[in-house]
DNA sequence: GCCAACGTTGGC
DNA sequence: GCCAACGTTGGC
């Protein structure tokens, strides 16, 4: 992350953006459970430029949203951030990075993407502004609203 | 540097 | 299984 532009009253998202965010995966291939039972897991495989942005972003202890994609298409659970943004061992171009988690928490029930686009109050998360981004930031307030509607 | 073709993701 | 959205690639 070093060597990004320079200048202090440069706004960057890792200033704008808090410490909460949402991947997804499916979970026929990663499931949270599989984070579970793995205590831990290498984050690795993004190749889009903006998600791999939101990446480079997270801190240690940021907290992030798990959702399973194709199969439940719905929140389940909150991960942490173990390890910044390192190079991805995975791509052979080197330019994608990797990120590490650990499990926090299953929600008390999961929410569902028709819940969340249901929801007016979240109609400008970016997961659902853009459905195809794999790794998005989740500000404090959409926080908030889906870990209620999740019944914490 | 533009843009058409193509591939991939992910919801439906 | 289909299709929309969107990113990437490659020809020009």
């Amino acid at each position: 992350m070093a060597g990004t532009k320079a200048g202090h009253d440069d706004l960057r998202e890792e200033d704008l953006v808090a410490s909460h965010w949402l991947v997804k995966s499916e979970p026929a291939t990663f499931s949270y459970d599989d984070l579970v039972r793995d205590g831990r897991t290498v984050w690795d495989g993004v190749r889009n430029h903006a998600a791999a942005g939101h990446l480079k972003a997270m801190k240690v202890g940021d907290q992030v949203l798990f959702y399973h994609s194709q199969e439940g298409k719905d929140v389940v659970a909150v991960a942490q951030v173990a390890r910044e943004a390192f190079p991805d061992a995975s791509d052979p171009t080197g330019k994608f990075v990797a990120v590490e988690l650990t499990p926090v928490r299953k929600l008390p029930r999961s929410v569902t993407l028709a819940q969340m686009k249901a929801n007016p109050a979240l109609a400008d998360m970016a997961m659902l502004r853009q459905g195809r981004l794999s790794v998005s930031p989740v500000s404090d307030a959409d926080w908030a609203t889906i870990l209620k509607m999740a019944g914490e």
